[in-house]
DNA sequence: GTCGCGCTTGCATAAATATACAGCCATCAT
DNA sequence: ATGATGGCTGTATATTTATGCAAGCGCGAC
């Protein structure tokens, strides 16, 4: 028997903000997978996966990701037609380690900032895992397609962060 | 003086397949070198270089041409998205010097980083560039829609960069 | 010569997508 | 405690795209 899809007005924002992050890599997951050719499509696909929302927010959703409708349905972006369901199996919030594991490419200090190189589309995870876990020695990050900037306080605290997502990367 | 454009229901079928095929090659070099939002800007853009269709008909094209819509309007198949074009013809990946020329604004350093300004949707295919290149000098870079930030390991190097850039845009 | 077929296109409208507005909640500054 | 701010979302609607229907034309079969 499925679980109940739990709508997004009952929740509070902190847990919105959660349910955002795992929808995103549901929608990934579909989109990766399946040919999903409208929103419509897309909003029912979601339902049976326990998210519950309206074609709007899958509108604003498909926006924020840059994802493209072709003669296939959506696509992700550069045509990335395998998304990573790993974090969507565990049913938590993914940690920083699976996300550099699953999509982090190289790692590379600068001054104050950390710099890490991903596959595309896989730096709004990583950035999205790094946020959620708040490591002190992070200020914050910003993330574009391929590419997460971490911020740091200063230059050893940023050697500090590299040096743990090496780590990561070549475990 | 712009030569009329001659509506599609006033020709033969004959022709009507010509203009057709004409149209189509329009649109791919349209799409291929400026962005594209809709199918109305489209329409307009076509219009001005003599093929006066409506939105149906254009409609009906980019589901036969396999044409894609995403963030950055509409791209040929295969992800050639545009802003690349250039490259796809030369068949080689664009080079900075061109992205530059064709999407830069403005070029400013700040300690270890140099923000580029372009038009907006310019600044993935710069940033794009950029990666491809690999210059020693760059770190990484993160694009927004009509900015990059691009990391250098301290601020000599990112002197560099910047006035490699702001020469490119010169030029 | 007539008829049927296929193609292209426009008109009008259905379907799909984007967005203005507002509500709810957490956080922050005062 | 209060007000401002920001994020997420739904509702209703505006905007964009897809399509049913029909017109016009060329071509081939009869």
């Amino acid at each position: 028997m499925q679980a109940r899809p739990q709508t997004a007005a009952a929740l509070s924002l902190c847990l919105k903000v959660a349910m955002k992050f795992q929808r995103h890599n549901a929608i990934r997951e579909l989109i990766g997978h399946s040919l999903v050719a409208n929103q419509d499509e897309l909003r029912r696909k979601l339902r049976r996966r326990g998210f519950a929302v309206t074609q709007a927010t899958l509108s604003r959703d498909i926006h924020e990701m840059r994802l493209s409708k072709g003669p296939g349905g959506y696509s992700l972006p550069n045509g990335h037609t395998n998304g990573s369901a790993i974090a969507i199996e565990d049913d938590a919030p993914p940690s920083v380690s699976e996300m550099i594991e699953s999509f982090g490419l190289r790692v590379q200090q600068a001054m104050n900032q950390v710099v890490v190189a991903t596959v595309m589309g896989g730096a709004q995870p990583v950035a999205a895992s790094l946020d959620y876990e708040e490591w002190p020695e992070v200020v914050g990050t910003v993330a574009g397609d391929d590419t997460v900037l971490v911020i740091c306080p200063d230059q050893r605290k940023a050697a500090e962060v590299e040096s743990r997502l090496r780590t990561m990367l070549e475990s």
